[in-house]
DNA sequence: CTCAGTGTTCAGTG
DNA sequence: TCACTGAACACTGA
């Protein structure tokens, strides 16, 4: 479930248990999509005997900065996740109580990352679209050199978003989802920056109004603030937020605020949306 | 059995 | 070449 919240809530949690520790041992699944191509010796080799400086965040890219290259670098698709064993990695509201019977490693395990300190990491990948990367200058490649800017680690100015968005004529919610406009943008932030900031998601990003974008853009920056600060915990999430009637079957007769939410295919994606709020 | 899905990429179109 | 669209990818869970 990765959008940016999520994605840096693993970051998080990667560097609580990596950050400073030397890497162990690896046990890799040979999966060829998700590792495109790289063999389980090679990451192996790769890895075993390194140190991990830091955990690095943008977008819904993550990356480890070890002592030396390549870099592992963490993309979790529509399914992955990090893991810890005990459901630590869990946020501390939703987490159950141990359950000594929880399988471990989890199904859908591609890697275990073994840290000095007896400490343990795991990537889950179910649906196979995320991946698993070695990169020498992970900041200056693919995929991370392509994207655009993190609404947490660098919202634009006011002029610079007019200026991007006036030059596009895809709809705003197809812009917001561009990883290359903007990073960490997923289907339910985009739907509810465009729901707070009163906007059609179907209009084009070049017809809005300056007052507009500029409500786009403080809608953003304040939507992925909250969601990181709560841990993307969506039980804090105020409720207010379309985000809690946008999920699920049964898409008839839901409401936000009293309002009727409606759904619409853009740019391929389903979009919840708000005819009443949204002009 | 069918279909949608918190994501990305790439071929095809104008 | 550019901007944009829609299908494909892979597989689970409803």
């Amino acid at each position: 479930m990765p959008e940016l919240p999520e994605v840096e809530r693993g970051r998080r949690m990667a560097a609580a248990v990596a950050r400073g520790r030397r890497i162990e041992r690896v046990i890799c699944k040979r999966d060829v999509i998700v590792f495109d191509g790289a063999s389980p010796r090679r990451w192996k080799h790769a890895l075993e005997g390194k140190t991990v400086q830091n955990v690095s965040r943008i977008g819904k890219q993550i990356w480890f900065e070890l002592d030396s290259p390549p870099h592992p670098l963490f993309h979790f698709g529509m399914t992955g996740a990090f893991r810890v064993p005990g459901r630590r990695d869990l946020p501390l509201a939703a987490r159950p109580s141990p359950d000594p019977n929880e399988a471990w490693p989890p199904r859908f395990t591609k890697i275990r990352l073994f840290f000095e300190g007896s400490e343990e990491l795991v990537m889950t990948n179910a649906r196979r679209l995320g991946r698993i990367l070695l990169r020498g200058d992970p900041l200056h490649e693919p995929p991370i050199s392509r994207l655009g800017f993190d609404p947490l680690l660098g919202l634009l100015s006011k002029a610079e978003f007019r200026r991007r968005c006036s030059q596009r004529k895809t709809p705003m919610k197809s812009l917001l989802l561009d990883q290359s406009f903007c990073a960490g943008v997923g289907n339910w932030i985009a739907d509810e920056v465009l729901y707070q900031a009163g906007i059609d998601p179907r209009r084009r990003a070049d017809q809005l109004s300056l007052e507009e974008l500029e409500r786009v853009r403080r809608r953003l920056g304040a939507v992925v603030k909250l969601a990181v600060r709560v841990d993307a915990d969506k039980s804090r999430f105020p409720s207010d937020w379309l985000f809690h009637v946008r999920w699920g079957k049964k898409k008839d007769a839901r409401t936000v605020e009293g309002n009727r939410v409606e759904f619409v295919q853009i740019g391929g994606r389903t979009s919840a949306w708000v005819p009443r709020r949204q002009k």
